[in-house]
DNA sequence: CTGTTAGCGCGTTCAA
DNA sequence: TTGAACGCGCTAACAG
C-alpha cells in the first residue's frame, strides 16, 4: 500500500535505485550526463528502472548540491516594442542551446525593481541578462545573488560584462549618406532621454551633424513608439521643414512616414529624407521602406550568450564587447 | 576566518538565526510572510539580522520542502509573430501580479519536444501554459511533473483546463459584414493546416460562407506571415478576383494589401474587400487599416492566469472557457 | 568500481 | 512560544 502510494507520486532516485537493486549513489552516477565510473551492467539496470518508473531528475534538488540551476534571468522593462521580436526569439534559442532556461522578468517601472529587491522575489539564478534600464549592475548582482550579470542597458560597471552595439558607426554612416545627398538641415526625434543608451545615441548624431556641417534645427522628444512619431510629425516637418529627419527608432519614423506619405510618392522622398533606427524587419514591408541603422542581431545575442556559457570569458575591468552597426539604405533616404 | 568565509558567501537562514541569537525555526517563522507564532522582540531581532546580512531566502531550496516553486512554464513555438507582442507582455505582467515568475520555453519543432521530454530539461514547475501546438496535454503534464497545464493550442483533454477564443462569433460577424456589402465570392488565405486551432477557424469560415450564400472560389495556404501573404496575392486576386479576401492572420492581409495597394485608393477597397484576423495593434497604423477579427486580450490572459492562481478553479471534464471575439471594421472592408 | 554518509538550505513537526 | 530533529531529492567525498 505504501509502495503503491510512492509509485503514484513522482518517483525519486531512491525508487530507481531500489528497483535496480543498487545504491542511490550508483543510480545517480548512471543517470548523470557526465562520465562517471559505473559498471556497464549496473548502468543498464538503472537506466531500465528509470525508464520503467518514468523517473525524471528533480533539477531543483540537484541544484541544491551542485550550486548551479541552469537558469538565466532576463530582465526587461516590457516586451511590446517591435524591435523586441527580432531579439528575444533568438535569445531564447541560443540560451537553450547551451542547456539553460530563461526566466523572463518584466520590471515595468523603477518601483518594481525595488519591490523585487525588497521582497526577494528573485531566484538564485546562474546569471542575469539585463535589458531594462531601471537597474544598475550592483543592484542586479544583489538581486539575483549572482556575480555574472551581463548588462545591456549601459549601466555596467567594471565587475560586469557588457555587449553594446557600436551605434556611432552606423549613425555616422547614415549622416554621411544624408550629407552626400546635399542635406544641410536636420531634425532629430528622440526617445526617453533618461536612458544612457539614448543619451549616447543622441551624442553620436550631434557629433556626426557637426562633422558633416549639418545644422540641427529641431529636436523633439518621443518615446520610441509609432504614436509618438505620429504626434511629432506636424511639429517636425510643418512650418520649416528640414532636409532630413532622423529618428532614434524605426517605429517613430513609421509614424512620421504615415503622416507625410504624400511627401513620398512612390516611396521616394521629396520634401525631406527620413532615417530610422533599429532596422526592424518591418522596414522590409513595402509600406515602410525606411532607411535605417542596424546590426547583426545574431552576433549580438551570440556575444552575450558566450558570457553565460563560459563565465571565465570575462575578467573584471574588461572593456565592453562592441557590435558594429551599419547604415541600411532604403527608399526614404 | 571560517566565519568570514561564510559571510562572504551568500548568507543562509542559519547565519541570520545565529546573529539574532535564536534557533533556525524562529528565524524561519519571523521571516515568513504568513503569521507564525514568534515573540515580537525576537522577530525584530531576526529582521534586523537579516537586513544586516543582506539575507535573501533561497526560493529553490525553499521549494524543496514546500513543494511549490512559484514558477510557471510558458511553452511556445517561437515568439516572432507580430501577434505575440500583444500577448506575452500582458501575460508576464499578470503572472507576476500573482507572485509567480515565468520560464519561457521555446520549442521550435516537434523534435524539440521529444528531446526535452527525454532529457528532462524541465523543472518541476507549478504549472504550464502551452501555446505551442507541438505538444498535447498528457505529454506536457509528464514533461513538467504537473497536473496543472493550461492548454491554449486546442490539444487539451478532460484533465486539463483550456481557454479559447470563440472565433466562430467574430468570423460570422465578419462574413455577415461582407454579405451585407454585396459580396458573393470569396477567397480564403490560411495558415498551417496541421494546427487544430487553424482547422476550426477554417471550418468557421466555411460555415459562415455557406450561411450567407457566399461562394468560396479559392483557398491558398500560407503560414501566417507577411511574406506568405505577399506571395499569395497574385494567385488570389489575379485572374479572377473575388469580391472579398479573408485571411486567417492580419500579417498575411498586410502582405496582400501591399501588393494590391493601388486597389485601395485612400485606403478604400475597389476591386475587393480585405479581411484579416488577430486585430493586431499594427492595424491601427495608417498604412494597414485592415478590418479584422479580435478579442479582448486582457480578458484572455486573465482567464488563463485565474487557473494558475487558483488550481481549484478547474474540475476535470469542465468545458473550455470561451473568450468572445468580434468583428472590428476598418477601411479595407 | 561501489556503497555509506554527510551535507546543500529550508520548513515543519513535536515535544518541551 | 520555542528549539531540536527530521526530511525534501540529490550529489560529492570518502572509505571500501
Amino acid at each position: 500500500m505504501v509502495e503503491q502510494a510512492r509509485q503514484q507520486a513522482t518517483p525519486t532516485i531512491d525508487d530507481v535505485a531500489a528497483l535496480a537493486g543498487v545504491s542511490r549513489a550508483v543510480a545517480s552516477r548512471a543517470l548523470s550526463t557526465e562520465k562517471r565510473p559505473v559498471s556497464a551492467e549496473k548502468r543498464e539496470r538503472v537506466l531500465q528502472a528509470a525508464a520503467e518508473l518514468g523517473y525524471r531528475v528533480n533539477l531543483l534538488a540537484q541544484s541544491l548540491t551542485t550550486k548551479t540551476v541552469n537558469l538565466i534571468a532576463v530582465v526587461v522593462n516590457h516586451i511590446h516594442d517591435l524591435s523586441d521580436l527580432d531579439l528575444f526569439d533568438r535569445l531564447l534559442a541560443e540560451t537553450q542551446a547551451i542547456g539553460k532556461q530563461v526566466i523572463l522578468i518584466r520590471v515595468g517601472s523603477v518601483d518594481k525593481v525595488e519591490e523585487f529587491l525588497r521582497q526577494g522575489v528573485a531566484y538564485h539564478v546562474d546569471a542575469a541578462l539585463v535589458f531594462s534600464d531601471f537597474a544598475d549592475a550592483e543592484t542586479v548582482r544583489k538581486m539575483f545573488r549572482s556575480d555574472l550579470v551581463v548588462m545591456l542597458n549601459g549601466r555596467h560597471d567594471r565587475l560586469s560584462p557588457t555587449v553594446i552595439p557600436d551605434e556611432a558607426m552606423g549613425i555616422h554612416q547614415a549622416v554621411a549618406d544624408a550629407a552626400q545627398h546635399g542635406v544641410k538641415t536636420a531634425a532629430l526625434v528622440t526617445g526617453r532621454a533618461s536612458s544612457l543608451v539614448e543619451q549616447a545615441r543622441i551624442a553620436s548624431y550631434l557629433s556626426a551633424f557637426n562633422q558633416h556641417g549639418i545644422e540641427l534645427v529641431q529636436t523633439v522628444q518621443g518615446d520610441y513608439s509609432y504614436q509618438s512619431g505620429h504626434a511629432a510629425a506636424p511639429a517636425v516637418v510643418g512650418f520649416d521643414c528640414p532636409d532630413a529627419v532622423f529618428c532614434t527608432s524605426d517605429a517613430m519614423a513609421m509614424g512620421i512616414l504615415d503622416v507625410c506619405r504624400e511627401d513620398f510618392p512612390g516611396n521616394r522622398p521629396t520634401r525631406f529624407r527620413l532615417y530610422g533606427f533599429d532596422n526592424l524587419s518591418l522596414t522590409d514591408f513595402d509600406a515602410y521602406p525606411i532607411s535605417s541603422i542596424g546590426y547583426d542581431k545574431a552576433d549580438y545575442v551570440r556575444q552575450m550568450v558566450r558570457f553565460l556559457a563560459d563565465p571565465t570569458a570575462f575578467t573584471p575591468g574588461q572593456p565592453p564587447v562592441l557590435i558594429p552597426t551599419r547604415f541600411v539604405p532604403r527608399k526614404t533616404s
